[in-house]
RNA sequence: GGCCAGGUGGCAGAGUGGUCAUGCAGCGGCCUGCAAAGCCGUCAACGCCGGUUCGAUCCCGACCCUGGCCUCCA
């Protein structure tokens, strides 16, 4: 049985769903004001990996993750580039469904647009007013009475005074507490803005969630997700204002990802230590890129450098190296399979440990090595195995030969098939000498040659060394 | 300062109270015209100090170190 660690009780607990037919899925997308790095690039692949693994176990599953398409830093980065607030998300948008495309992400069966549901917003503020749970302040803004929810703090495990003391939490006077945060801001000259019972306006960060997350699921929602650095306060937030809205549980298991690092700090736009998925994509392939970021669990950090990538290219392939020139199965073998399907489902029930389930991938490739010689279905029935069971990782799709021969450096396919015949004709002849010296001239150029047995020789492309 | 997470072999990275993680790298062998790939074997670790235990890397306590959150953030 799937046992997932909640972020809210820091334990494992079985998943058990509310609905096991339609489990209900809501994850923290991006904000569009800018391309988005590999750090939004784990959130998407985790999620991803998530979602697929549940399908697999045979829920349906009813994914959501929203797209934050007005806030200030869209309101900035729009003004900086003299272009309206919208035009400028929906061209992120845009370059940001490129990005999950070319990284092989699933996309969720809805993905809300703040900008979409802003009624949906208004009515939760106004129940919150009417409840006593919201305030005006002087500034016209509304503020969440962080007051009057007691179990405020209880997710990301912090207690109210604490936070009243933490000496990085600025003084407003126009809050009736330094920890009440907005749900409404007044429209300043010259800002986007919404009517509303309070004067035009546009909405606070966090009320997007709660509201999206409720007008698309029914609560409680069964799995809420984001990155690690969402966990408070924008989590926390969520929570406050949708229970003290509704009075019923948001959510019953709360997961969140690790950072990508870099050196020793988390990779992030503000550090300005980020490298986008599109400039990531052009020297890794997407594959290499989830299977760095799939070889550590998902709350750990992963660290981006140079030789983690290099080692995913080489796990990458090993495995293809496995799957090249299988015969085609025939079918499915339980009896071969079972074995390893249910350690690959050990590891994965264990809070989706990826590193664990990929032990067992490489075990199967092991096997498939094994056997191939001297049974060659039986290894391809492994093979088939292998790929079904990748699948939940968003890998191993492609056909072995293609991704080894790759298609994107160097020398042109014709050019190496003309250097192969050649060299492959003083093979034959017995020219040794001149056989290996266009090895080594393929070599050169990036070409690895691999004699079989009998004629047939064999060439794939080496990765460009990632420095 | 408060809170959370973590410190595992050369590197990456799981895990367990007492016989195997796994991958890369290394070493030895097999295979190969050579090589690559592959297979077999092999080396090697659990931050530090105490405690519990027949036995601890795994449990408890102290300490040291690292990262994160407390402000926008996947």
């Amino acid at each position: 049985m799937l046992q997932i660690f909640n972020t809210r009780t820091r334990r494992m607990e079985p998943f058990e769903p509310t609905d096991p037919k339609a489990v209900r899925v809501y994850v923290c997308g991006v904000t569009v004001y800018d391309d988005c790095h590999l750090g939004h690039a784990r959130m998407l692949v985790v999620f991803d990996l998530v979602v697929r693994y549940l399908r697999r176990l045979g829920y349906g599953v009813r994914y959501v993750r929203n797209l934050t398409d007005i806030d200030d830093k869209i309101i900035r980065r729009a003004a900086e580039l003299g272009e309206p607030f919208d035009h400028l998300a929906r061209r992120m948008i845009d370059r940001f469904h490129e990005d999950q495309e070319a990284l092989g992400i699933a996309p969720p069966d809805v993905e809300p647009c703040a900008t979409a549901h802003i009624e949906a917003m208004i009515s939760l503020i106004d129940r919150l007013c009417t409840r006593g749970a919201a305030y005006q302040g002087a500034n016209r803004d509304i503020y969440f009475r962080v007051a009057r929810f007691p179990a405020y703090g209880t997710l990301s495990g912090r207690r109210l005074e604490e936070l009243r003391v933490g000496s990085r939490i600025g003084i407003d006077e126009t809050k009736e507490d330094p920890l009440d945060f907005v749900l409404w801001k007044a429209a300043k000259p010259g800002e986007p803005a919404w009517p509303s019972p309070w004067g035009s306006g546009r909405p606070g960060w966090h009320i997007e969630c709660s509201a999206m997350s409720m007008a698309l699921l029914e609560l409680p929602i069964d799995i809420h997700g984001g990155g690690q650095d969402l966990e408070f306060p924008h989590h926390e937030n969520e929570v406050a204002q949708s229970e003290a809205a509704t009075g019923r549980p948001f959510v019953r298991y709360w997961i969140h990802n690790g950072f990508v690092q870099v050196g020793e700090d988390k990779m992030a736009k503000s550090q300005g230590n980020f490298m986008t998925i599109r400039e990531a994509l052009e020297r890794y392939d997407p594959e290499t890129l989830r299977l760095w970021l799939l070889a550590s669990h998902y709350r750990s950090p992963v660290a981006f450098t140079g030789e983690n990538l290099a080692r995913a290219r080489s796990s990458l392939e090993r495995f293809y190296l496995a799957l090249r020139g299988l015969p085609e199965p025939v079918g499915v073998d339980p009896a071969v399979f079972a074995p390893w399907e249910s350690r690959f489902a050990a590891a994965m029930d264990d809070d989706f440990n990826t590193p664990d389930a990929l032990a067992v991938l490489f075990d199967l490739a092991r096997e498939i090595n094994r056997v191939r010689a001297e049974d060659p279905m039986r290894a391809s029935r492994l093979g088939a195995g292998l790929r079904e069971l990748a699948r939940v990782f968003g890998l191993l799709g492609s056909d072995a030969e293609v991704f080894l021969r790759g298609n994107r450096h160097g020398v042109s396919d014709e050019w190496v098939e003309d250097q192969m015949r050649e060299r492959q004709r003083s093979r034959e002849a017995g020219r040794y000498a001149e056989a290996d010296r266009i090895r080594q001239t393929l070599l050169d150029a990036g070409i690895l040659v691999e004699d079989g047995p009998g004629q047939q020789a064999r060439w794939r492309r080496r990765p460009p060394s990632a420095s």
